[in-house]
RNA sequence: GCCCCCAUCGUCUAGCGGCUAGGACGUGGCCCUUUCAAGGCCAAAACGGCGGUUCGAUUCCGCCUGGGGGUACCA
């Protein structure tokens, strides 16, 4: 079925009526990792025969998505509503050699035909009327200027079918084929006459499609015997669902994936996410750049059945591309989310938050307390449970004396001294479950947020809200300007410094809240921020 | 209604007649830890149902059920 020895030619064929979402950036990655493994090409073709559907600036919103998943294409993409002389070129071709007809039927008929099918409980089709017509005559109605669409005659007995690299041989009876329209009464082609007529002007070797087009492949299959063409091979990739499993690109999550760059995602995160989404490789690796994705692809692995798109895993990826990046080119990423400041001011802070952020749009609110005065404190919440206002002010006076005598402020990247991991051998022990609260809750709270962020296309996440009665202390997290997200890399630079975070007053505190400790920081952000680069932070390749 | 596809943990998946059914995300616990993370260890968690075929079925076949798609002068 495939041509033999051909070159390897793929396209991608979206049509202009949106953006581009997750399904189709992973039709298109399919077919953009089948191309270069192959040292073939990777087309595209802009589907826009349907004048009505067209929104303007879609194609570009769709090119601007492909390029940042840095997926490029070969050649200049190849536009249908350009070559409809072309199509009525074909379409005449057919007619001549009777594999397609002229209909004459009225819009109303056809929907009256089809009331009456139903009632009748028998499929919809159409019911050939016009199929009987002699040549002459129509030839004769079609010169007085009597509208008319060509439908293709589809062969009354037989089966046909398809080998698909994917779904398997796939055999359908030919008398269910409908005579579809194949030249539209405007003189457009359908998708079906367009598809035949450029797949073959394109020389396509593979058409890896969303399964949405199995039911009309047969239709497809024999158009290209019609017009004596070898067909290409098929791969119909299943759909993409979303979390309550309908497909999609309809209400769910975003519906572009530039949202996704726009949320603080990496291109190669989102890469890697929708590589793995009804695809797998077989092995246990589960992060691949571009290149490896390349090298190991393969069309037959393609999973048959539908994937829901678990964007839970999508954090975590990104976590782990985020954590591989250079404090430099970690710097360079977030550096548009922070416009007012400058890159080389970013890139030695880069260190104290790589190993946490999620998102990219997590640093400005990590970075927050470096360049911004707090905002205001209500006595109460600097006073930690069971002390008064007089030792915490003791202690408050203490530690700003304490910090600010302090000259030097290298930062021991905190939580990476030399810290042996612990074996846990005691654990099946006591399992019981505690819902609701504890670290996982906060954790699958802020995965919540992240999300509900997301879908609202907003960079801001919104306030984990309160969980009254339960977890004070996360509440108060919640409530208190996040200056806190940032007080444990408040820095400790020697046992001084660790005597003093350790104060009886303190040892309840967030460290960072100390507005004298934060006035010393922003003094003087650069000196601050030496930090020890020599932790865990070169990783390079996997 | 008719046609087509699909079916392993909550999710993504490995499996291609004999496995303690493996991995990952997420979840829970423990460890590490001044916070949040990150990391390490551990745990709970799946073959939709019924019939066949076979010495033996998650695996092959059929039916059912359940999803999904198509059924346009949309792609």
């Amino acid at each position: 079925m495939s041509q033999v020895n051909e070159p390897i030619r793929v396209r991608y064929a979206p049509s202009p009526t949106g953006a581009l979402h997750l399904g189709g950036a992973r039709t298109a990655l399919f077919n953009y990792l089948f191309a270069r493994q192959k040292g073939g090409q990777f087309l595209l073709r802009i589907e826009d025969t349907d004048r009505a559907r067209l929104k303007p600036g879609s194609q570009e919103q769709i090119e601007e998505g492909l390029q940042w998943l840095r997926m490029t294409w070969d050649e200049t993409p190849l536009i249908q509503s350009e070559r409809q002389p072309i199509y009525q070129q074909a379409a005449d071709d057919l007619l001549e050699s009777g594999a397609a007809y002229r209909c004459f039927c009225t819009p109303e008929r056809l929907a009256q035909m089809r009331a009456e099918q139903r009632a009748r409980h028998e499929p919809e089709r159409y019911d050939r009327r016009c199929r009987a017509i002699p040549r002459e005559e129509s030839d004769r109605r079609a010169a007085a200027g009597e509208r008319y669409v060509v439908r293709q005659a589809m062969p009354t007995q037989g089966t046909t079918t398809l080998q698909d690299l994917v779904m398997g041989t796939v055999t359908f009876r030919n008398d269910t084929l409908d005579d579809h329209v194949l030249l539209k009464s405007d003189g457009f082609p359908t998708y079906h006459l367009a598809f035949a007529v450029d797949d073959h002007a394109m020389r396509i070797s593979h058409v890896i499609r969303g399964d949405g087009w199995l039911p009309s492949a047969p239709k497809h299959l024999l158009l290209f015997q019609a017009f004596n063409w070898l067909p290409p091979a098929f791969a119909h990739v299943p759909l993409v669902l979303g979390p309550d499993k309908k497909p999609l690109a309809k209400r769910h999550g975003a519906k572009d994936v530039l949202e996704y760059r726009e949320a603080g995602y990496l291109p190669e995160a989102v890469d890697n996410f929708i590589a793995f989404l009804g695809w797998s490789p077989g092995t246990d690796q589960d992060l691949f750049t571009m290149e490896q994705l390349i090298a190991a692809f393969d069309l037959t692995k393609i999973q048959a059945s539908p994937a829901v798109a678990n964007l839970e895993r999508l954090d975590w990826l990104n976590g782990q591309f985020i954590r591989r990046l250079s404090p430099d080119e970690l710097a360079a990423r977030i550096a548009p989310k922070m416009p007012t400041v400058p890159v080389q001011t970013l890139a030695p802070l880069m260190p104290l938050v790589q190993e946490r952020l999620r998102t990219l749009n997590d640093a400005p609110e990590m970075l927050r307390f470096f360049f911004e005065e707090p905002d205001g404190y209500r006595p109460e919440q600097l006073i930690p449970k069971g002390r008064d206002a007089a030792t915490t002010a003791t202690a408050l006076t203490t530690a700003a004396t304490t910090l600010g005598s302090l000259t030097d402020w290298a930062h021991g990247v905190a939580g990476r001294r030399h810290r042996p991991n612990g074996d846990a051998t005691a654990d099946r022990v006591d399992q019981q479950a505690r819902k609701g609260h504890g670290p996982g809750a906060t954790r699958t709270r802020r995965a919540q947020a992240r999300r509900a962020g997301l879908e609202a296309s907003r960079r801001e996440r919104p306030v984990a809200p309160a969980d009254p009665g339960h977890d004070v202390r996360a509440r108060d997290r919640a409530e208190l300007p996040r200056v806190g997200a940032g007080g444990g890399i408040v820095t400790r630079k020697d046992d001084r410094a660790a005597v003093v975070d350790r104060g009886d007053a303190l040892d309840d505190f967030q460290l960072g809240s100390i507005g004298a400790a934060r006035d010393h920081h922003v003094a003087d952000s650069q000196a601050r921020a030496r930090v020890d680069r020599s932790g865990n932070h070169q990783r390079a390749g996997w």
